[in-house]
DNA sequence: ACCTGAACACCGTTCAAGT
DNA sequence: ACCTGAACACCGTTCAAGT
């Protein structure tokens, strides 16, 4: 990160993929997945709209690759000699972090499976997967069942990140969402509506990572 | 099921909330996420496409309402008696298999997280963990745990089924991705793509299931 | 090789006008 | 109350024309 020359401003004027996805994400950032157009995306870069299909094919790729750009790196490099579970948590905050940042990944994430992306997330966690000594028949199961995890509460945050108004409190628009539940109905949800107040997102993400991996621990020992 | 009367089709002139989502669903089926405009829908109503709006508000109602026809009564109605773990399966394999047959779900599950679909599924599955005797401080990590987990594979399988050419067969497909991915930097998904052949994405989307379920079963003992 | 910007096809949404 | 369909604003994408 630190060792990374940035060469985006070097010459202010020369369009560049580089510059491209960089200025996308930054659109993404402000104004979300609504706000970037290739109008919007021109204009800030000053150029035509034209210009940028030059460098990159059509908006879906322009997507990924500023997915790709917010992923590349998010969280620590694999932590060498760490325990393996520790990894794996690493790894799922890394990813909830990114998207924390940048909500619009959260929905990207689970529109494109074969973007490299998800694939080097999954690669890392089926790695810790296989040093905790799960049996080779198990190990596609439950790396799938770890990435999967990631990706939905990753896409819920996204989406809940988008429905909030600007202003308004996250856990003041759950609360209100759920005091319109007919409690006859939603007994259940009506209960936990109430442990919202002291709701920690990320604490809950790393509950279920907690979980699973309990759960993963137990087919290690049969 | 059987008892419901069919009143789609008693005045098929008359246009109504009920026949637009109907149409919007079978659209939706036929053509996906992109090929529901509103010009389409009007087209197969036989109508103008302002006469839609008069009963729906725009388009991302419409989505809600036709993704909450598909959802409602998804899966056998809750399984009474049956052991709390057996009906989270139960619960979980129902939005698969709706997913399963109108992919478009998937994506719009993970899409408007207070959709009343969700809280649904929310609340069935709620319901079972603590029937499954959870203390009550976490019955709210293990039933979100459940849910995003759910919510994950569905969007995962929704964009799979939407990236996949119509007449490509899905294995072929990802094992032609992963052919494609150096060995060097991704040895386990190469690993696991070779077990690709005999997969089954339902048994794994179970074996996810199962794997929550014994970590939560942990949960209980202690 | 790379950029410009007008043009095309298409979309969600609105609304005056009808019945 | 409900429907019609033209019109509006806007979008992704293309492409002849420039440099």
């Amino acid at each position: 990160m630190a060792t990374r020359t940035r060469n985006t401003e070097r010459r202010e004027d020369a369009l560049s993929r580089q510059r491209i996805v960089d200025a996308a994400v930054q659109v993404l950032d402000v104004a979300g997945e609504s706000g970037l157009t290739f109008r919007a995306l021109a204009a800030r870069l000053r150029t035509g709209a034209g210009a940028i299909y030059w460098h990159v094919a059509n908006k879906s790729e322009l997507l990924v690759a500023a997915t790709d750009a917010v992923l590349t790196g998010a969280g620590a490099p694999d932590v060498v000699g760490a325990p393996p579970a520790e990894a794996i948590r690493a790894v799922a905050l890394g990813v909830f972090d990114a998207v924390e940042a940048h909500p619009w990944v959260g929905t990207q994430l689970s529109r494109t499976p074969s973007q490299r992306a998800v694939l080097r997330v999954f690669e890392r966690l089926g790695r810790q997967v296989q040093a905790l000594g799960v049996a080779a028949d198990d190990q596609f199961d439950a790396a799938s069942a770890l990435l999967n995890y990631v990706l939905g509460v990753t896409a819920q945050n996204a989406a809940q990140a988008r429905e909030a108004a600007p202003g308004t409190n996250r856990v003041a628009f759950l609360e209100s969402l759920s005091a319109d539940l007919d409690p006859d109905l939603y007994p259940f949800t009506r209960t936990v509506a109430g442990q919202l107040c002291d709701h920690d997102d990320r604490a809950q993400f790393l509950a279920g990572i907690d979980l699973l991996l309990a759960g993963i621990a137990g087919l290690v020992q049969r």
